[in-house]
DNA sequence: CAGCAGGGGGCGT
DNA sequence: CGCCCCCTGCTGA
């Protein structure tokens, strides 16, 4: 009751749902093979109608969406398509909104820098998410949100071993941020909205956890935030960056904590550059 | 090689 | 639906 933790975790991976049903969502769409709806033209098929009827229109001769601005003859076969070139022809709205919160590089998609992210600074997602998600901050840029870790056990780990906090974050690999959702919060305090690490003023109910911050490549933050569902939660972000060398140790003298964040933040490649 | 962009697909909301 | 994935061709440094 006082624990809101996710407490549906899923047996196939590192998951967790707050539902039930969403479980079974997960659980279809990312475990299950069952693809009921099938294109007549060819062997596609998919696990729900929307996702079909995108592909029946990539068979279409013609483009199946037209641009509705003016005299503008643009076509595309896709409706995403027809968006972005609205919104770069139309509105103007050409500059680079996705931005390296590690180097500040802009890009102007964000699969752009997702690529970016994994090449330059060797980011990688956990077990579980399988992409990265970019949160729009109130300077207008999208940048990378950090995940959100929701497992009990890791949190319970957690919650006995705080003083692990900067060993853990120092054996972690670089460049692997995780957000751990620790608990909800029952009351209502006045401001909300997340606070993002550094940039400028408007940071609000951010504390750094961190007993002792000579250590910049371990940073632990606690963010008060309200989640999408509204509720408010306390998200404890781990942020490991190593840009200069990776830990080669392949066995970190830690125990409990590292052993099950090291799946999360697998080894690099290692044959980078 | 890095970044941009179009197309097509996966999947969380 | 919207966001992000991959693949791929193009372009400029």
């Amino acid at each position: 009751m006082r624990n809101h933790v996710n407490h549906y975790k899923c047996p196939l991976c590192d998951m967790t749902c707050p539902l039930p049903s969403s479980l079974r969502n997960h659980m279809r769409f990312r475990h299950s093979e069952d693809r009921p709806f099938k294109c007549d033209c060819c062997d596609y098929s998919c696990k729900n109608l929307i996702d079909l009827r995108k592909h029946l229109d990539t068979h279409s001769k013609e483009p199946a969406y037209k641009c509705d601005f003016q005299n503008c003859s643009f076509t595309a076969r896709s409706l995403s398509s027809i968006k972005s070139h609205y919104r770069k022809v139309h509105e103007g709205d050409s500059e680079p909104r996705y931005k390296c919160h590690v180097c500040d590089k802009c890009f102007t998609r964000g699969n752009n820098l997702t690529v970016h992210l994994r090449k330059k600074h060797q980011f990688k997602w956990p077990s579980g998410h399988p992409r990265f998600r970019y949160k729009e901050h109130e300077d207008g840029y999208m940048r990378l949100q950090l995940v959100r870790y929701e497992s009990m056990e890791l949190t319970q780990q957690l919650l006995r071993q705080p003083q692990e906090e900067s060993d853990l974050g120092a054996a972690l690999n670089e460049s692997s941020l995780q957000g751990i959702i620790l608990e909800s919060v029952p009351g209502e305090s006045g401001s909300q909205e997340e606070a993002e690490e550094e940039e400028e003023g408007g940071v609000s109910e951010e504390m750094s956890l961190s007993a002792s911050q000579d250590t910049p490549s371990s940073v632990i933050h606690m963010v008060n935030q309200t989640n999408a569902q509204g509720a408010r939660e306390i998200v404890y972000y781990v942020l490991a960056e190593t840009p200069g060398e990776p830990p080669p140790d392949p066995e970190p003298p830690l125990g409990g904590i590292v052993e099950k964040l090291q799946g999360i933040a697998e080894e690099p490649e290692a044959q980078m550059l």
